[in-house]
DNA sequence: AATAACTTTTTACAAATGTTAAAAAATCAT
DNA sequence: ATGATTTTTTAACATTTGTAAAAAGTTATT
């Protein structure tokens, strides 16, 4: 998907506002299993996916615990970082290599300041990943691994030739052994 | 809290731009065990928790599960009618007689597109929602039901004389048969 | 092709939570 | 205050999921 698509998907913009946010963005390759968002250290950076696939993850003790995968055309960010300018929590790693464009946030939040349109922008933003978060909570609470296992199959069918299977546990909260049964299951 | 305190911790506004906020919003006192935002109903407005207490809800085939509990100073909205204009999914409901500021929408958004200061302040609005949401999937994630009870406590000490056990076994996610068997456990 | 390293499934058993029902305790209304 | 209603706890049993270890399958490397 094209990065113009992307921004303009989120809210649209004048051709002169759009050149605003694309003069600050650049197109970066990242190869397979970066971790380029990193828990305890500031993010610069916000981080629209065009071509790969990234895992989200948070360190629960000593083990990693999957909230989410992002697919091309998602924002990745770590929030800490892009709301508060502080140390994030999350980590994100590509499992592929992967095309992004990213942004510095300080340029960002410099056209916040000085376009409306482009605030309103960042406001749909904030809302459309408020509803991606509220959308994963929701999935956590009112549906059984198994339905979001096949949820998520139906979403990315081939998803288990590209990510291993424990990844896919930790995502659906589960230890592996479950999701080797509720595989059996379904079958 | 006064709203203007409300406002101004969100994102600060000078005396011009709070004006118009507060020139489209109204205080109202809602009485205990109302549902003022329903499930599959367009909410036309966004409420500011001035004083008491309510329950975020969502239903799961025929029984309500708790998603959160709102406390003063907190917004209180239906996201589906907030950001897309269409009908919502939880519900929410007053657990004691409170008093709330409601601004509708739709003035609220002419607002976010004349003025960019209001608009940075919609985006602000809308990060720290992220930040609610995500706080409380993290939770989900992270910690068992016995040390979320305890957290609560902790936040709201009192809250088990303001709010049934049913109510708060159902926020932590397990039966209240497993609730009071954290609390014979805790003892 | 053979070995090593990694991934996935299976098995057996343990621990935690759910279900249903009933009893006990607390609260409310007259 | 007393009976009625609601809320909370306890008990017994069923079900689900976890843990640990072994087996089977896959991929990478020499």
């Amino acid at each position: 998907m094209e990065f113009v698509d992307i921004v303009q998907r989120i809210h649209p913009l004048k051709k002169e506002d759009l050149q605003k946010l694309l003069s600050i963005s650049e197109t970066i390759q990242v190869s397979k299993n970066t971790v380029f968002i990193d828990t305890d250290k500031l993010s610069k950076y916000i981080y629209f996916l065009q071509e790969g696939i990234c895992r989200i993850y948070y360190h629960k003790a000593d083990i990693a615990v999957i909230l989410a995968f992002s697919f091309p055309g998602e924002a990745m960010i770590s929030l800490n970082s892009y709301i508060h300018g502080k140390r994030g929590y999350e980590n994100i790693e590509t499992l592929e290599t992967s095309i992004m464009i990213r942004i510095e946030i300080a340029s960002l939040q410099s056209l916040y300041e000085n376009s409306t349109a482009i605030a309103n922008w960042g406001r749909k933003l904030a809302e459309f990943e408020i509803l991606k978060i509220e959308e994963r909570l929701m999935q956590k609470l009112f549906k059984t691994a198994s339905e979001r296992y096949q949820d998520l199959l139906r979403k990315e069918a081939n998803i288990t030739n590209r990510v291993k299977l424990g990844f896919i546990a930790s995502y659906l909260g589960v230890t592996q052994v479950t999701l080797s049964r509720i595989r059996a299951h379904i079958r």
